[in-house]
DNA sequence: TAAGGGATATGCT
DNA sequence: GCATATCCCTTAT
């Protein structure tokens, strides 16, 4: 069901491929919202020319080298939120980024904060989806393997399964350019950010 | 294609 | 201290 922190501690990159289809889910004040992840970048180890870590054991990159399973929250460009999931063992700067979504549940209330009705505009982009499932700051260290926290990743359900079948689309992609070097993505999913 | 915007890190003085 | 470059992006043009 949730995955656990037994699920995060394993190698960054199967972690990667694992994640596309599960289901992250942000309970909060207004309501709850959720979406099938559909796009992730991995970022691992020091030597990753595209971590924080890479520049050294900074404020920045303390989060990643912190224990897996916990959020890591960061702005960029000044106004923009990303959500990463801590890997890998403490001690080892590891994460993989979540960039896009299939929006499940709560679909007016992501549609409200990201000021659009678009559907494919919602969680298509890893600020995008931040701002449909309101992640920020207040949420960087949280849990996201206990039962109580507001940010938490879980296994496909039933029924969410006969609603939407991943299972007939083709297999994930595997994009590696510059120096992003893992990006995976449901190819053939109108819900990813890659173009 | 470019502007928007703030936190962070670095490299000065 | 302060100045500057950079940044895992989005939106509007």
């Amino acid at each position: 069901m949730m995955l656990s922190v037994a699920f995060y501690s394993r190698p960054t990159l199967q972690i990667l491929e694992d994640l596309i289809g599960k289901v992250l889910i942000r309970k909060s004040g207004d309501g709850l919202t959720s979406g099938i992840i559909v796009e992730a970048e991995a970022y691992r180890g020091q030597d990753d020319p595209a971590s924080f870590a890479s520049r050294g054991r900074t404020k920045r990159s303390e989060m990643l080298y912190g224990p897996p399973a916990r959020a890591f929250v960061y702005l960029t460009y000044g106004m923009h939120h990303l959500f990463n999931v801590v890997t890998e063992q403490e001690g080892f700067p590891a994460a993989v980024l979540i960039r896009a979504l299939e929006p499940l549940e709560g679909m007016a209330l992501m549609q409200q904060r990201r000021k659009t009705d678009d559907v494919l505009n919602l969680c298509s982009g890893p600020a995008k989806l931040c701002q449909a499932l309101d992640i920020d700051l207040a949420l960087n260290g949280v849990s996201v393997s206990s039962p109580r926290s507001p940010l938490i990743l879980i296994e496909r359900t039933n029924e969410d399964e006969k609603r939407k079948d991943l299972a007939w689309r083709p297999r994930v992609g595997i994009r590696e350019g510059r120096d992003r070097l893992w990006r995976v993505y449901l190819k053939g999913s109108p819900f990813v950010s890659v173009k």
